[in-house]
RNA sequence: GGCGGGGUAGCCAAGUGGUAAGGCAGGGGUCUGCAAAACCCUUAUGCGUCGGUUCGAUUCCGACCCUCGCCUCCA
């Protein structure tokens, strides 16, 4: 039936099809990280997410090209290195390196191109000039370079659609005392920023004297430099929606690089926000949780993944340690069907490796109606009850149990939870072990069972199966 | 005020004009020396409230209540 996603910019469910004519090469950018910081879970649902649509799309057989900025310039940024007497990049730097950690932890594909903002002055410059010269854009009397939406509009370009803005029941300008700025409207976005004192070092030479980019532009002039000025899909946080994806719009369209009839973005994907403990997340609240925090509480990335991932991207979900809690016991479950399989499987021949064909559909179908995982998992976990209950029965042949195992390997490409890791205990627990073993041939059963217990203490859990017992990681 | 999400079991969460997936947690059972794991049974006569349409609505329509988000630099 084909691929069907939600697109903001049309509010509606539409079959995905790639511009390329061949159907086969998908760009995808994706609205990275502001590196002032350290990533936190409602920032990684959004990569988690982004992660899935790279995933399943490669999984599909598209060849994706995924791009995704590193905004390393921007207001916070420039306070916080004036603060730290860092310079930007060693600041920034350290912020993006543990990004990248966190998203390896996640098991997060790595983008195939990760620009800059910094490294692309050339290009925003050029934009903003090109925008300046089609009179979309002007230089105020503080030096900063405008986008004039007053402008734009008079040219006949609609500017809102993808935020659905009414602009006589606006409330424009509320938020921002419109004479902090010398804009010829409050709607106005900055491309170029003029350098202000407190931005010290931090900016660059361009044709309007020193300064830097404005928020947008850099997604713009990215976006379009690796993927071509007219691309099939942008994903990012709701929250992005407007201004900085309307602005984009704006930038990119105003610049006329699109062939005729052609916008600059096919497909527009946003990720619903987290509520954390029931709670919009907040440090004040005590239920802001950077990545790093849950990594420091026990849980791992693949617990977190997994919980990141159990929702529908477009609902607003609860993220809880209590769910991650949930995970962990679900993600077991998983683990002890995959060790199973493959005690059954032995060394049953490749060569008969079959897939499931109908799980594999069942699984395919649910995420291509515009991905709905929850449907995936009950799949998903269909399928592990049937094969449990195989298992149990001893009804499972070793090459079924390898065919089960190459179907796990074929969905995992797109849930990337890996499988159980499978602990070696070291050889003071076997001995322990074969102890406990040798009091229940004697039938000692109370100093088997104290066995079990100096075993548990040191974190291993003993499972008596009928091949004898087995150690497990608590 | 404008725009847009939600309200489904203890928790998380799918879904459909024809009688409620899946996960976690709970209860009972099988297996086990006892456990663990697994399996089986069980846990919403009910899907925010009140009306309406219909042979039939949780699903469509209307009103209302509650809740969350965005409305200029927050994923």
């Amino acid at each position: 039936m084909g691929l069907r996603l939600y697109n903001t910019l049309t509010r509606a469910v539409e079959t995905f099809t790639p511009l390329d004519p061949a159907g086969r090469q998908v760009g995808l950018y994706c609205c990275g990280p502001t590196v002032y910081d350290y990533g936190h879970i409602g920032n990684f649902r959004t990569f988690v997410f982004a992660d899935l649509v790279r995933r399943f799309l490669e999984y599909r057989g598209y060849t994706v090209r995924h791009v995704m900025n590193i905004t390393d310039v921007e207001d916070k940024i420039i306070r916080r290195v004036a603060e730290t007497g860092l310079t930007l990049a060693a600041y920034t730097g350290r912020y993006e390196t543990a990004f990248f950690e966190d998203a390896q932890a996640l098991n997060l594909l790595p983008p195939h191109h990760r620009p800059r903002a910094t490294e692309h002055m050339g290009e925003i410059i050029a934009l903003v000039e090109r925008l300046l010269a089609r009179d979309f854009a002007y230089q105020a009397a503080d030096g900063s370079v405008y986008f004039s939406i007053d402008k734009y509009r008079a040219a006949g370009r609609p500017y809102g659609c993808l935020a659905k803005l009414n602009f006589d029941e606006m409330r424009v300008g509320e938020r921002v005392k419109s004479d902090e700025y010398a804009k010829e409207s409050v709607a106005d976005f900055a491309l170029w920023k003029a350098r202000a004192p407190e931005d010290g070092a931090v900016f660059w030479p361009s044709p309007w004297g020193d300064g830097r980019p404005g928020w947008h532009i850099e997604c713009s002039a990215m976006s379009m430099k690796l993927l071509g000025p007219s691309f099939d899909l942008h994903l990012g946080g709701e929250d992005l929606i407007f201004p900085h994806h309307e602005d984009e719009i704006a930038q990119s369209e105003g610049a006329d690089l699109q062939g005729p009839g052609q916008p600059f973005v096919r497909h527009w994907l946003h990720g619903a926000h987290l509520l954390v403990e029931g709670r919009k997340m907040s440090k004040s609240l005590g239920n802001f949780y950077t990545l790093r925090d849950l990594l420091a509480k026990g849980f791992n990335g693949r617990e977190i993944r997994y919980l990141l991932l159990s929702a529908h991207y477009r609902e607003s979900f609860n993220f809880t340690i209590e769910g991650l809690q949930g995970a962990r016991s679900a993600l077991g479950r998983i683990d002890e069907c995959l060790s199973k399989l493959e005690e059954r499987a032995g060394a049953a021949p490749a060569a008969a490796t079959e897939v499931d064909p109908a799980l594999l559909e069942r699984f395919a179908a649910a995420l291509e109606d515009d991905l709905n995982i929850s449907a995936a998992w009950a799949a998903v976990f269909d399928w592990i009850r049937d094969l449990n209950r195989r298992l149990a029965e001893g009804a499972l042949t070793p090459t079924q149990a390898t065919a089960a195992l190459a179907t796990w390997r074929r969905l995992d490409a797109v849930l990337a939870l890996g499988g159980p890791t499978a602990a070696e205990a070291p050889a003071p627990m076997l001995a322990l072990l074969e102890a406990r073993q040798a009091a229940r041939r004697a039938k000692d059963f109370a100093r088997a069972d104290a066995f079990r217990l100096e075993l548990k203490s040191q974190g291993w859990l003993v499972e008596d199966t009928p091949k004898g017992p087995r150690l497990k990681r608590t």
